[in-house]
DNA sequence: ATAGGGTCCGTACCATGGTACGGAGTCAAG
DNA sequence: CTTGACTCCGTACCATGGTACGGACCCTAT
């Protein structure tokens, strides 16, 4: 095997993370420490990949734990649960993207309000939230 | 005063966060402590106001820190250091936003991908990471 | 006036995702 | 064969944003 050749440090370098990254991703059994060998591990282009996704999945809102069971999964061929587990996240991430755009539309309001008028406080604090309540407050939390 | 006749828990409910949640931000200083009164404190309208709005930045992406620098800010009215800041903030936003639906389009992939074929492992890895160094990988770090 | 619920306060704990440290062992080049 | 870089390992620490706990006190209704 050729490829098995890269001691610790030119994997995370490899995957753009830190050595200690790495090391904390074996403890939480994310990534296989290859026990072959005696004293110093090597690792392949197999580790590489999987370093790779963990942060590719980190990219796109999965927790650890989560990508875990993806992991495990991806071991059992368990389509249908990591089907779910995609659907779901793809909600979550649809709903953060929502969340994210309109807050933006909020903030990019507040500052052309700030960069517009020249005298006023620039009140941020009701630019955020408009005195919609203003004394008989306390309507619906949710 | 009509609208300051609020409790902490009152006060609470009306912002949908937890009485414990409004105490440690009144530790962090980001909500005044109000200091009139003997032993329990009442709240009013702008007390609502602030905390709804620490909850609408802290969805907008500012952290406590940043918050609290907002308010101080808002207090100032430094207008040029908030136009900075939500600035920032927006360029930050914008990235978190395309990096989410980068990794949307991705997952999107990977679920249709697994949907679609019906026998083999749905490899997951290879999904969100498609073989670009098939053998000689681990090529150059950088 | 007394019971009960709410408040105040400090301190401790939690989850998440790492980062840092120190000592011992290992490995490869000179 | 020595030196210096790298590895391994456990343990401790960090930041962020809270949550929980327990005792003491207060406040209000009955």
């Amino acid at each position: 095997m050729i490829s098995g050749a890269m001691t610790i440090a030119r994997l995370a370098a490899a995957a753009g993370v830190g050595v200690e990254t790495v090391r904390y991703y074996q403890r939480r059994g994310l990534l296989a420490v290859p026990a072959s060998g005696g004293a110093v591990r090597r690792y392949g282009a197999a580790d590489v990949r999987q370093l790779r996704f963990i942060r590719s999945a980190q990219a796109a809102g999965f927790t650890l734990d989560e990508i875990g069971e993806l992991l495990a999964l991806d071991a059992t061929h368990d389509r249908p649960r990591v089907l779910a587990l995609a659907t779901l996240r793809l909600a979550a991430l649809d709903s953060k993207i929502a969340e994210l755009t309109e807050a933006r539309a909020a903030l990019a309001r507040l500052a052309s309000s700030c960069a517009g008028g020249a005298a006023g406080p620039c009140p941020i604090i009701e630019a955020f939230d408009p005195p919609a309540t203003p004394s008989r407050a306390a309507g619906t939390p949710e």
